[in-house]
DNA sequence: TGCACATTGAG
DNA sequence: TCAATGTGC
């Protein structure tokens, strides 16, 4: 009997780990261990775990489909394998290769006491695949996605099982059926179909229409990615294909600019694993001891989405609501916090991991640290974004303020940016009382401006 | 994957 | 007058 421990791969095709384990031929137990705490706290569940806990039901059903199903078990993922290893007399666990850290020592630990092989990588390529010729690891995207370009790619993908070993008669744990998820359905095959319906069209006007806040530019698949219901390979394999089935030079160059995304993934699972040390700081030396704020009420007006902002707040509110933001919206929002509160980058890293249902740590600190300036290759400390003009730029009448911030529903297009400059009379027409329903703006924008580049510009 | 402000040159 | 371009933060 082979152990399938699934951590972050939860799904059916294309899937390395579960190939490796079948070919064994000895049997398959589809394991997942469950954090504590997500299981204690199931009754006032986050969205965010509520998509995990989702997909795990999910799966066993479509685990069950093939004449499996999926042993659940919840605490320390070392004890629970070896526990598990003994009540079916498993010799052999298969797992999904992560960059975190902390899952690299349970690795170790568990590698100490079974024999443990490793299925799913994180990236596309080896790790020693994309590096310089010095042999030293890539610190700079566009070099890194130049060697990862030039690399011979093989998108052969695994083939999903028709059927599956059954699993004996152990102990699972049952999670409660929770309400559907509107915007991601957390099933494999929704997953494959929005991939699909993303490369039947929006993909060829990817470059510009992802930056738009009001239209749904995006893919919307990065839940999918992080846990896996849907691969980085199944994704590439798509957009090539979309690629070839266009002339257009700029539809081509749209559907590169996808790709491109998936490349940032992979720098940044890079990126954790050369350097893990991210996680705890800046990975800029330099930018170790800034005189960041502890402003408290500035953190949590951030939080609430009352900045007095209206751009900013209505992508805070969204991530509230909904445990997802628009990409364009965190910028706008992570650049608020570092640069106009100048608020330590990493209590907004903790915050977006918290929520995010795509939060994944390489991704969220490699983001984090480009948006503040503290990555090797990331913004430079001058560039401040302006939430009025990037509202105006991205938002233009507002629609997605409007949609997050009901208080403003009524503001007229000319001040949906800067409600603050109404009038009272005007504000009175469109029922809104700023500094009453919705909060003055908690700092004004050219002394932030000026703040951050004087604190910034000594590093 | 910025922005403000200065300069330039066409009309 | 204004869009296009250049430049420093």
């Amino acid at each position: 009997m082979n152990i399938w421990w699934i951590q972050r791969n939860i799904r059916l095709a294309d899937n390395k780990t579960l190939t490796a384990a079948l070919q064994e031929g000895n049997g398959l137990l589809p394991v997942f261990i469950l954090d504590r705490k997500i299981y204690e706290n199931i009754s006032t569940i986050s969205t965010k775990d509520k998509f995990l806990i989702s997909a795990l039901n999910h799966f066993d059903k479509a685990l069950q489909q093939l004449g499996s199903r999926l042993i659940l078990r919840v605490g320390n993922p070392v004890d629970e394998i070896i526990k598990l290893a003994g009540e079916v007399d498993a010799k052999k666990v298969y797992t999904d290769a992560d960059v975190h850290p902390a899952l690299i020592r349970q690795y170790n630990q568990l590698g100490e006491k079974i024999e443990l092989n490793f299925g799913e990588q994180p990236c596309i390529f080896p790790f020693s695949a994309v590096k310089q010729k010095n042999g030293k690891p890539y610190q700079v995207f566009t070099p890194f996605s130049r060697a990862w370009k030039a690399l011979p790619i093989n998108l052969q993908l695994f083939q999903s099982p028709d059927y599956l070993p059954s699993v004996p008669d152990i102990f699972s744990v049952t999670l409660p059926v929770l309400s559907h998820l509107d915007t991601f359905p957390a099933e494999e095959f929704q997953a494959a179909r929005k991939l699909k319906s993303f490369m039947d069209g929006p993909i060829y006007t990817y470059s510009d229409s992802r930056n738009m806040l009001c239209k749904d530019g995006t893919s919307f698949l990065s839940p999918y990615f992080r846990w896996g219901l849907l691969s980085k390979r199944q994704a590439l394999h798509a957009a090539f294909d979309a690629k070839l089935n266009t002339d257009d030079f700029i539809s081509m160059s749209n559907c590169d600019s996808w790709i491109n995304e998936i490349i940032w993934n992979d720098f940044f699972q890079a990126i954790m694993h050369f350097f893990p040390e991210v996680l705890d700081g800046p990975f800029r030396n330099s930018m170790q001891n800034l005189e960041w704020s502890d402003s408290a009420i500035g953190l949590q007006a951030w939080k609430d989405g009352l900045t007095g902002y209206p751009v900013v707040d209505a992508g805070m509110r969204q991530l509230r609501n909904t445990g997802w933001m628009h990409n364009r919206a965190r910028m706008i929002t992570s650049s608020f916090l570092v640069k106009h509160l100048l608020i330590n980058w990493q209590k907004g890293e903790r915050w977006f991991y918290d929520l995010l249902i795509d939060g994944d740590p390489a991704l969220n600190n490699g983001n984090w640290q480009w948006a503040a300036g503290t990555g090797t290759d990331s913004v430079p400390y001058f560039r401040i974004f302006n939430p009025i003009l990037q509202g105006k730029k991205y938002d233009p009448h507002g629609m997605y303020i409007r949609r997050w911030i009901p208080e403003l529903s009524d503001v007229p297009d000319r001040f949906i940016h800067t409600p603050w400059l109404m009038t009272s009379v005007e504000q009175k027409s469109c029922h809104v009382q700023i500094g009453n329903h919705y909060p003055l703006p908690i700092v004004d924008h050219n002394a932030a401006r000026l703040r951050a580049l004087s604190v910034l510009s000594r590093r």
